[in-house]
DNA sequence: GCCGTTTTCGGCCCGACTGTTTTCAGTCG
């Protein structure tokens, strides 16, 4: 069994401990075992056959027998047990927000609830306000945010189609009789929220009912919802619905274009034939017949890019295919060059053991010099942030030493020095002027208080954005795609005030947060706001994050200029002098 | 269950908020 499985195993088991009512510190040990095993990074079949496994910290002996029965058989006994008596339905309902182990488990042992749908229903008999501890308002709650649950769980965030995609496609690659793969759809716009993945490929007529019956018995799949020769359906073990297509290695390219969209980018594209006496669908031109005028001869298509050339139109990347104005920029070939995953050569909002990240500073340099980059910047908590491990004044200064004698012996790689400050409610910094002065750059961000009104929210981000010291604003809209909504603020009062003040913005390309949409990311870049691409990384895994961010810096438009990422140190390191006056 | 001992037991991160209570438990970050 892959680690990833493992450390997914464990913190299930120390939820499921939870809701038997065990002992906390139990439950919390398998969470924490779960994180000291996904920032463990050596080879984890050697460390459980050496016993090395329990030098991690936080790996003793009965969490390393769990991990070594899942890599040697794949099962594990302990596992089994923690999940008897629990259904899979009372482990969904800790998806509600609002709604813990220990409400979970009374509802479960008072009221017999063993599905969100049972709960649902008893919050509408009234039930759940008689049960103790619950009330009125809670019953309300109950009910507003399984509402909110089914609204999003049709979803799923980029990150998690991209993987189940590509999982998909590798497995067809090989097949016989396939010309050409492509996704496809909302994920080749990259958008960062998906409702299903389209897969399309061309292909010869012999090879179609194999390629599809292929297809169909992938190990992902865990139904099947429709299959024929040209297209099949299918529900994937990771909740995601999973189309393929298959055309004639003729058809691909319009194929491709009709079935990525977006929809009102593609009225546009038959619109644009239609002028040019051409009929458009996805499967090819066909020359449209009209009285006293001569046939328009069918233009030579073999890609995207012929496509384009067709219509008169440069070729219009995938990301940028929303209405946004791409059809005059490709008609007056004045698109951007966007940014591309192999121009970062940094980033600067990571953590690290200071506060709540798995790595040390010197192993979160090392995994960013492996990714080719040329400086990263460390933003640990500061100290408000409690939960996450917030530094004290003290810790401040030990880590600020330390990355100074870190970039003495480091050779032509930078460590920047930052912080990433908790703005507090009234909107001033949870740093000193002492403190603050420390660093090469200071990140805000907000961490508390989430309920405040959209006025009032934007007042405290927007004071505390006018502070001198203040380099860029941290995950801005606050988002935590899909768990849950949005903090209340308004955006394009925040982008002017850092526009006025050459303040920057963060995009946080954290999987869970995928913050700041790309039309924002277009506001603030046709403001004048510089954009960092930042990860959240809490881990050497995490810094890859930080190529999420450029699915959404493309979407908004953004290019090597507008993306502070992309620079040099130097220029980097003048950026963050002149901005921190 | 894990850790770290002044090693074989005692402590394990915490502040804010909400809704329930009438002094606190549950949840969240």
């Amino acid at each position: 069994m892959e680690k990833k499985e493992i450390v997914d195993i464990l913190e299930e088991m120390g939820t499921l401990l939870e809701l038997q009512g065990a002992n906390p510190f139990k439950s919390r040990a398998f969470h924490n075992a779960s994180r000291a095993l996904e920032g463990f990074t050596g080879d984890l079949p050697a460390a459980v056959q050496s016993g090395a496994i329990r030098e991690v910290k936080g790996i003793g002996e009965g969490i390393a027998k769990v991990i070594g029965d899942l890599v040697t058989a794949g099962r594990s006994r302990d596992y089994e047990d923690a999940r008897k008596g629990i259904p899979a339905g009372v482990l969904d309902m800790l998806r509600i927000q609002g709604l813990g182990p220990k409400r979970i488990r009374l509802l479960h042992q008072k009221l017999k609830i063993t599905s969100i749908d049972a709960l649902e229903k008893a919050a509408k008999d009234g039930r759940l306000a008689k049960l103790e501890g619950f009330g009125k308002k809670t019953e309300e709650n109950i009910l507003t945010n399984i509402e909110a649950l089914r609204k999003r769980s049709d979803k799923s965030l980029f990150p998690v189609a991209e993987e189940a995609a590509s999982r998909m496609l590798a497995a067809l690659k090989d097949v016989k009789g396939i010309l050409r793969t492509s996704v496809a759809g909302s994920l080749r716009r990259r958008k960062e929220v998906i409702g299903d993945v389209d897969l399309l490929v061309s292909a010869t007529d012999a090879s179609r009912q194999n390629i599809m019956k292929q297809f169909v018995s992938h190990p992902d799949v865990e139904r099947v919802i429709g299959q024929g020769d040209t297209k099949s359906t299918v529900m994937l073990r990771q909740g995601i619905s999973c189309d393929l297509r298959i055309v004639s290695d003729q058809e691909f390219p319009f194929a491709l274009n009709y079935f990525t969209g977006s929809k009102e980018h593609n009225v546009e594209m038959r619109t644009r034939a239609r002028r040019l006496g051409l009929s458009l669908n996805e499967y090819a031109f066909t020359a449209v017949e009209e009285k006293g005028k001569k046939k328009t001869k069918i233009p030579a298509v073999r890609s995207e890019e012929d496509l384009y050339k067709a219509l008169g139109l440069a070729y219009v990347p995938p990301e940028l295919r929303e209405m946004m104005g791409e059809f005059e920029a490709a008609g007056e070939h004045r698109l951007p060059k966007l940014l591309e995953p192999g121009d970062l050569r940094g980033t600067l909002h990571c953590h690290t053991t200071y506060s709540d990240g798995l790595h040390t500073l010197e192993q979160m340099a090392g995994a960013a010099k492996d990714l080719g980059w040329e400086y990263l910047g460390i933003a640990d908590h500061s100290k408000a942030a409690a939960y996450a491990g917030g530094l004290s004044a003290d810790a401040v200064g030990k880590q600020v030493r330390a990355i100074d004698a870190f970039n003495e012996k480091a050779d032509g790689f930078t460590v920047f020095k930052g912080t990433e400050c908790d703005i507090l409610t009234d909107g001033t910094l949870d740093w000193p002027e002492k403190v603050l002065s420390l660093f090469d750059y200071v990140v805000i961000s907000v961490h508390s208080q989430f309920r405040m009104s959209e006025a009032e929210m934007t007042k405290r981000v927007v004071t505390a954005l006018r502070h001198p010291r203040v380099t860029m604003l941290g995950h801005p809209t606050g988002r935590l795609l899909l768990s849950r909504d949005p903090y209340p603020i308004d955006m394009m009062q925040v982008i002017q005030v850092a526009a006025e003040y050459g303040k920057a913005i963060e995009i946080n390309a954290h999987p869970m947060r995928l913050d700041l949409d790309w039309r924002l990311c277009k506001h603030a870049k046709e403001s004048g706001v510089k954009i960092f691409i930042n990860p959240d990384a809490h881990s050497m895994d995490g810094l890859r994050d930080t190529f999420y961010g450029v699915g959404i810096a493309r979407k908004g438009w953004l290019t090597q200029a507008d993306v502070v990422n992309a620079w040099s140190t130097a220029d980097v390191r003048n950026y963050l002098k002149q901005s921190k006056k």
